[in-house]
DNA sequence: TTAAAATATTTTGCGCGCAAAACATTGACA
DNA sequence: TGTCAATGTTTTGCGCGCAAAATATTTTAA
């Protein structure tokens, strides 16, 4: 058709990334669904496992996810259990997201994910940590530029 | 917290797959904008501008996009004029996708935006090269491995 | 002290992303 | 030839993802 090879899909990057990372996360649902969890929700108990009394201010920054994305996740894992929402007591805009002992304890039963996602997918090690790193990099080259003058 | 080192979000590859994936769309976006196209649906156009006159089924190979998910997109490509759906001769069940004059025009608007997105991220072609080539890699083999035992 | 700016979170509105179910049409084959 | 399975597409329902606006609270500074 219109024949511009900087057009074509098969030369997107964004493409590859794009449908890569979704297949990633169908091949997680299965894993996930006897967790009873979302994908964007594992990633926020990940999160709360690592550390959990945080206000939300620091999960937005730990998880990447947008406040606006947040907070409805939080109220669904709260309204699953998992964790409670508290008003800070030294400034009350701020909330605290505490795990209960039932979010605490699926971190036990999330344990085998990791390797059992490993195992479906079998990719080299070397080539994951690669491609860790390189969407590492590129996630961080995007944020710098970020704030770049409009590209008319 | 529960200290399991597979768990720790910052050993993820999913994270930072995931939210690079998620940066680039949103690095996207104000091009796209003046477009008038979403990322997805630019991913759809970008696929017609290769080869249009095509059924839904060859879209959601060549996009990688659910059939579900192609069909509401193509509605809004078709009530901006970009396209139209017409049942198969052959095969009424089917609906070949047709580009309009507007539709292919469109393309020659969408000409700098590779570039345009390039320079706004500054990532040295051979570590893009690399990171699409390793994405392209986790894809195929997630698709391989797809059909494998229920891992209980 | 009070008005205005800053900060933390929530809400709104729209467009995906996808599994599962529903529909429509065609093909197979008894 | 009629039934039934297969195929192509759409619908449904829910959960993000995010820009922009709204809300609540705190800080700043006049």
């Amino acid at each position: 058709m219109t024949d511009i090879p900087a057009l074509k899909l098969k030369h997107q990057i964004c493409h590859s990334l794009y449908s890569a990372t979704n297949a990633l996360i169908r091949a997680y649902r299965p894993l996930l669904d006897q967790l009873g969890l979302t994908y964007a929700q594992y990633l926020v108990m990940l999160a709360l496992w690592d550390e959990d009394k945080v206000i939300i201010k620091s999960l937005v920054q730990r998880t990447r996810f947008d406040a606006g994305t947040l907070t409805p996740i939080l109220k669904r894992l709260e309204s699953k259990q998992l964790l409670t929402m508290v008003k800070a007591s030294t400034d009350s805009r701020q909330k605290v997201i505490v795990l209960t002992g039932q979010g605490k304890a699926l971190a036990e039963r999330a344990r085998r994910i990791p390797d059992n996602i490993s195992g479906k997918i079998d990719m080299p090690a070397d080539d994951a940590q690669q491609l860790k790193a390189l969407a590492e990099q590129l996630y961080a080259l995007i944020n710098t530029n970020l704030t770049g003058g409009d590209t008319e």
